[in-house]
DNA sequence: TGTACATCAGTGAACGCGCGTTCACTGATGTAC
DNA sequence: TGTACATCAGTGAACGCGCGTTCACTGATGTAC
């Protein structure tokens, strides 16, 4: 007997499988739609086909709901993340060369960098989520569920392609201290300006070239 | 016979006298209090002794109230630029020579940079209505409700600051063009990440520091 | 292998909340004569 | 200078909305014997 899926309207079982994820999906769902008001859980549990109150068997309350969809917010961009650095990585092979060293570090920064713009871009919504939450203060902290493939977090993404700039010698040992702050509020700015500020109708192009020189002021002042 | 102020129970006379105003500052108070979300119009009718719909005598929606709000903490932050930039030009008056000329032009760049993200850690909520709100887009146009003494609005600030580096010969003429957007994705971050994101709990001193070396960095990179 | 029963996931109904907005009204103001 | 009247700012009452959350329940599941 097969077991009918998260399809809002007639479950063919009463139980309904694996309410949990249906809800964090349909969380995930409003986020994309819009953003971190619209993820009510009144809504989630409609979209999962279950009555209201049928999520507190699952959450107890609707901030923890909205904490998971956070962490899958938060997945979703360290693994634009992950590709962006995969393909930088494949564009400057590790050499055996000290330029060749600094080179790598420098698009790997740069592809950090690149893929957290483009998440925000792509996903306008679930980038709210992530990063303009009530109480995003602890994403520093290691979690899985906020990591990507490679198991790290947006954060730890970052600081890993700066201790690679660092043994790279392309940035010196005293500047690593908190340098993860100053580049990240050169991009979640840029990303910012464009999502909810004056770059809203900015196009592809224009957001592609602003990332351009943010990433170049980056790389430069860091 | 003195009419009553803005004291919210009993009112000597019948009509009010400037409801307007008083809405005003009352989304002013509530912006202040917790940021956009709280801008209600029942809210700041409650505040001004008037009963709900009264306001659509002067706003003729909930979102009218609010981007006047907006102007308000707009012509905020500009005020808070606009007295660095006092401060600066005080500690560099104009010299003759082209260094003094550069070292002015780099300390109101400072200044400006400063101002936005002082006035973001003084007042979060009114800095969120100011740069957070829904169609933010074109804060860019001239509007004498946003701006400060000067009349100028924060971008337009920045612009000015910016040209001047340029005719003091510290930024390449052919750099100018959307350096605002680069140099304002920097200290725009950095606010937004003490304010919404992982330095939250960040104290005044670290909040300093990161603020200089954002400003380092965008001083180097624009 | 079959039955009794505890567990607990989801139901049904309801609560109070604050919101934005609409309606027909009332009463103070200031202008025209 | 005095009165009649139009204007229009604020009143009073009500609407529907979607939300989060609580309660006592029901019925499918899986375990113990």
């Amino acid at each position: 007997m097969t077991r009918s899926s998260a399809q809002p309207p007639a479950r063919a079982t009463y139980r309904h499988g694996d309410l949990r994820r249906a809800l964090i999906e349909a969380g995930v769902a409003l986020a994309r739609e819009g953003g971190p008001d619209s993820v009510a859980l009144r809504e989630a549990t409609r979209r999962a086909g279950v009555v209201p109150n049928a999520a507190y068997r699952h959450f107890a309350s609707h901030a923890e709901l909205l904490h998971a969809v956070r962490a899958e917010a938060l997945a979703a961009v360290a693994r634009a993340m992950e590709a962006e650095l995969e393909r930088a990585s494949r564009a400057h092979p590790a050499g055996r060369s000290a330029t060749s060293k600094v080179i790598r570090a420098r698009a790997r920064l740069r592809a950090v960098g690149l893929g957290y713009i483009r998440s925000a871009v792509a996903e306008p919504g679930l980038f709210r989520v992530a990063f303009r939450s009530p109480a995003a203060a602890i994403e520093t902290s290691p979690d899985p569920a906020k990591a990507g493939e490679s198991g790290l977090n947006p954060f730890e993404l970052l600081g890993t392609v700066l201790d690679e700039l660092v043994s790279a010698g392309a940035l010196p040992a005293e500047r690593r201290p908190h340098a993860e702050y100053v580049a990240w509020s050169a991009v979640h700015g840029l990303a910012m300006l464009v999502l909810d500020g004056p770059l809203q109708g900015a196009g592809r192009a224009q957001v592609q070239a602003l990332a351009t020189r943010v990433l170049d002021m980056v790389e430069r002042g860091v």
